[in-house]
DNA sequence: AGTACCACCTGACGGC
DNA sequence: TGCCGTCAGGTGGTAC
């Protein structure tokens, strides 16, 4: 479930697990995830090289190389990082597996294959290529709130464009919203100060608190929508019926009661 | 500018 | 049981 604090969990996961240590090789399993790179290349530039750092903007994931740039890591909507032993059957869906010398592997799985990797030289240029707006979690409130202004989609859109800002999806926007007590088919023009504040808030202590708990949905909060984001569930505010509408393009799930069109 | 629709992919699920 | 349509947390392109 890659989202912001899905990728947050990654990058943390893989600082733990694959920081200044040797890659011995590097393994395609299936080339259809590489960006700009063949499986060649990519084995080549990562044997005897190593990650020292990790970076994060959006949903994009760069781990410094020491000698060859960053490496780019998205994961789509089904991708996962999975440290393992060596010698242990390689986590299911296992696109790229590196293999470091301490007997330990890293294996990027992506079951639909709609995940990215690619090396690059200069993570700036990447995002700037990519017209990546700043991390959610990085932008200040008057950024926040010249956004909505200037805005003319729903707040549902605004939340997801990676252009304005990196990082909120489908899943926690419908969350951001539903804590915010705001329609998520509103038009930015209708929104006043005071819910634009709330709005802000809540994106803040949303991704906070999923980062927290490791973006587990089974740990998340019992009062939030995202465990009873699904037809039929009951809000666990009024009790009434959450619904499902299709909001620019996206399932949004919401709660008709709490979140009034206004 | 914003939205609708399609494409890229695999797999789970419900209806018949 | 088996087939089929639909749907899924991602992005990117085209056409209105």
């Amino acid at each position: 479930m890659p989202e912001l604090p899905d990728v947050e969990t990654f990058r943390k996961y893989l600082n733990r697990t694959g920081l200044n240590r040797k890659i011995k090789a590097c393994r395609v399993e299936n080339k259809k995830v590489l960006k700009g790179i063949t499986p060649k290349e990519l084995e080549k530039k990562l044997k005897d090289d190593k990650f020292t750092k990790t970076l994060r903007q959006g949903k994009y994931l760069f781990a410094a190389l020491k000698k060859n740039g960053f490496l780019v890591v998205h994961f789509g909507m089904t991708g996962y990082l999975k440290y393992f032993k060596n010698g242990n059957v390689l986590p299911p869906h296992s696109r790229v597996v590196i293999n470091f010398t301490n007997g330990h592997s890293l294996a990027y799985s992506n079951q639909r294959l709609l995940g990215k990797i690619a090396l690059v030289s200069s993570f700036r240029d990447f995002i700037q290529r990519k017209n990546l707006g700043p991390d959610a979690l990085e932008i200040d409130y008057p950024y926040f709130k010249e956004g909505v202004k200037n805005s003319r989609s729903t707040i549902k859109s605004l939340l997801m464009n990676q252009e304005f800002m990196a990082g909120v999806g489908n899943i926690y926007s419908d969350e951001i919203l539903y804590r915010s007590k705001i329609y998520p088919g509103l038009n930015n023009s209708k929104i006043g100060e005071k819910d634009t504040k709330k709005i802000f808030n809540a994106m803040r202590a949303v991704l906070a608190t999923a980062i927290e708990r490791k973006a587990d949905p089974s740990k998340l909060p019992s009062a939030w929508l995202l465990p009873h984001r699904n037809r039929g569930e009951s809000c666990p505010k009024c009790k009434g019926k959450i619904k499902k509408k299709k909001i620019s393009g996206r399932s949004a799930y919401f709660c008709p009661e709490c979140q009034k069109k206004r």
